[in-house]
DNA sequence: GTGTTTGCAAAGTGTTTGCAATTTA
DNA sequence: TAAATTGCAAACACTTTGCAAACAC
């Protein structure tokens, strides 16, 4: 099946969320949402950033990724305790990590039935299922 | 359905995972196997054995957590990029975190079933499958 | 006694923040 | 021009490491 994500210009996407296009959103815009889905760190944004000839700081990728986490424009990832992955794929899916790689290959939401959920803790409600099949070389 | 985990004194747990079983070790060994299914940081364990007047320090919290994971002793869970999590129960299993209270509660690994298992990437192999149900405060 | 483990302090890694300068609307 | 954003450097939270002293066998 082929996913057609509605077209949306980077532009719109940041002013529907709120967010001045300036410069340096658009170009790190253009860089997740141009070229399908991405899982990114803030490091590897910055340094792809950085080697197009885009003009911007780590901390403002760092400032930027919340931002756009924050208006649902991206997703974040916990896999691994030591760095924070952004995806910016924000429909309902899981991922593969690889071990070795540190790369994440998103699931589509369908490939993978979760059966059986318990219902969430008394006082709590289920706020999202998070599952990671984690790979390594075989 | 009552689990009964075969017992095991934890000087043998040691000694059986190749670790000295040195006053420090002993000590944490207890708190984290002694009284259940355990989830800390090594933040929150260092403080436990403080109040409990046993003498070790952080450092020494951090490495024995990890030697106890290289070991089997221990798993880690990542659901946070900010800390670690180490998980006393090592059997498959599954959990909650609830982001209010930043805790985590087991799931029995019967009680979800992740059906539909996609293969893995060619070139890897499944090494673990992390369910995480995230819940809130509702 | 010999090799292992500990504790401390220092260093390391990833991330956030304060604030003056710059940019956007 | 008023408000938002940026970049820098400093601060921060968590974790690891080097090394001398203490400990286990």
């Amino acid at each position: 099946m082929i996913m057609i994500r509605p077209f949306r210009p980077v532009l719109d996407r940041l002013t529907a969320a709120g967010l001045r296009p300036t410069r340096q959103r658009l170009a790190l815009a253009r860089l997740l949402f141009d070229s399908g889905d991405r899982h990114v760190t803030a490091e590897q944004l910055h340094q792809q950033a950085v080697g197009n000839g885009v003009k911007v700081s780590l901390a403002t990728v760092y400032n930027t990724l919340n931002q756009f986490t924050a208006s649902g424009l991206l997703r974040e990832v916990a896999v691994d305790s030591r760095r924070s992955y952004f995806d910016s794929n924000t429909e309902l899916h899981h991922h593969f990590f690889n071990q070795d790689t540190e790369q994440l290959i998103d699931i589509s939401g369908d490939a993978v039935a979760v059966s059986h959920l318990p219902s969430a803790p008394d006082g709590t409600v289920i706020d999202g299922v998070d599952v990671i099949i984690r790979v390594r070389a075989s």
